[in-house]
DNA sequence: AAAACCGTGCAACAAATGTTTCATGCCCGA
DNA sequence: TCGGGCATGAAACATTTGTTGCACGGTTTT
């Protein structure tokens, strides 16, 4: 059995959860969420916010292996010292093959991906969404890797409005929603280089139809910006790696959704409020533990 | 005469510090210079570290208009509380509606996401492409809102591993893969708050099974993280809107599937290409125009 | 120069801490 | 149905904690 990292303790601990007794289970939690009071708050503290007894919190730090809840609170405290203020940031540009040339690619992706999203003009995204605002029918199209955020952009859409919006190519084939398009509705595709003929398919037959388009693409010679009201663009190739970036067009579409909703005002959020007392009444989310 | 400003009890005895006799004076910059210390391990620790007695604490306390050290102390350890979550975000959140408002807004939040990608750790990620990389294979699920992000990895690592990914709950209901899952196996499971009972079941069921349980989570106390061997941290709520943000998520499972990539070699570089053959052969891409 | 004062270390104190033990209740297997 | 083992809460335990009283040494005041 491989060891699993025994880097921190918190770790150690949320390992071993799910094989401790209940009332372990729970008190391994309340420690979970709540390390800061648990490094500088007594035992019986904890107990009492807790619920628990204070015998509980020594049997859990033996039962993942420390001698005792001293022992497990020193080394929670010694995680939480701020002393290594860059906890293990590769910032070792080491760039030569090893065990942090791994970490060194993650940073280096990470660090492109938070400089190219300020690069983003949110004009056309506040544009874009007045025109989302004012359709009677939202369209959205993405294939292949922009097919997550077709997606997402339906989801958060259709939280608030649950009618109107509709993923292209799902309850069959794309040429049935292609010939709906009407003058009026909107069309949104996303994609980028290489493209697929499927999305540019799309942004044509919405240009033809006279219905609004909207493109997400890495450039504004796509073919699917061909002919589009409106195009946002994105840096896809902008971090290293063998794929490109999506994170520009997903922060692209969460912000595309949120002004659309902002703009629709008390009935967006009325909907919203129904969509999730709709959610809560099923049971679909686990409650918050208090 | 103005008060001095109360906030912070650091600043109070910085204030107060030259009037004190020597020795409290010592003990005063040495709890300054360890604050970290002073709330965690005890006076008589402190004392021994210091070299000072340890009712110089005590007097100490006394001495800056408190009842007594754990008075004190506990002044600091408030003030050290990070529940101020974002330090940054004094941001005047004036929001007052105008033609401008919805631009500000997409500014807010993608400068939000831009601050929260370079706070993604990247040991975790790395350590966890690893074992994606060992594993005989891989389960990926996620919901709702999510479910974007495990579609993004289904297909990115499909890529390059085409016959050992698959993503849960598509080819039947939940229980029919949850059943499936066998030690060496791998299963990565996306949420936040609030958290989807199906996606807290899914990472039972992999923790049960043996399997290597990878969570992609906005907190260590996320249910789907109990029991995980890795945990991949990013912040749903650092941006501004009524919908958690995405980007972190997807920027960690872009960096997941590069690093997988990296370490599978030229065999994934062979296999990569081999799919990207057969795209191009299908013609589903758009040429590029020369 | 003597006395009052203050700063300081030491040691004893009571309170609080973490730990252990024990009795109880529960569940599982025989 | 009856044991055996385990989880759990309450109470007793030894230890450690923060505090306070006291004595000593130095400085200032009268």
């Amino acid at each position: 059995m491989p060891e699993p990292a025994k880097s921190s303790p918190l770790s150690e601990l949320r390992i071993a959860l799910p094989s401790l007794p209940m009332r372990l289970q729970e008190v391994g939690r309340f420690v979970a969420a709540n390390d800061y009071d648990a490094t500088t708050r007594s035992m019986r503290d904890l107990a009492a916010v807790a619920g628990a007894d204070p015998a509980a919190f020594t049997r859990l730090a033996k039962a993942i292996g420390y001698s005792g809840w001293d022992e497990l609170r020193a080394a929670l405290t010694e995680a939480r010292r701020p002393s290594q203020i860059a906890p293990f940031s590769g910032r070792t540009r080491s760039r030569r093959p090893g065990p942090n040339a791994d970490i060194a690619l993650v940073t280096d992706k990470l660090e492109a991906e938070a400089a190219g999203l300020p690069r983003i003009s949110a004009q056309p995204i506040a544009e874009a969404a007045r025109a989302l605002h004012e359709a009677k029918r939202i369209w959205i199209a993405g294939y292949r890797s922009c097919r997550s955020v077709a997606e997402l952009l339906n989801y958060e859409l259709r939280l608030f409005r649950p009618e109107h919006v509709q993923l292209i190519g799902v309850s069959g084939p794309d040429d049935l929603d292609l010939g709906a398009f009407r003058r009026g509705e909107a069309v949104i595709v996303i994609g980028f280089l290489p493209y697929t003929h499927a999305s540019v398919r799309v942004a044509q037959a919405a240009h033809h139809s006279g219905a609004t388009l909207i493109a997400i693409a890495d450039s504004v010679s796509a073919p699917m910006a061909e002919g589009a009201d409106h195009v946002l663009l994105f840096e896809a190739a902008s971090s290293p790696g063998f794929f490109p970036s999506l994170t520009g067009a997903i922060a692209i579409a969460q912000s595309l959704a949120a002004v659309t909703f902002a703009l629709g005002g008390v009935a967006a959020k009325k909907r919203l409020e129904h969509t999730e007392a709709r959610l809560a009444a099923a049971s679909t989310y686990v409650l918050e533990k208090g």
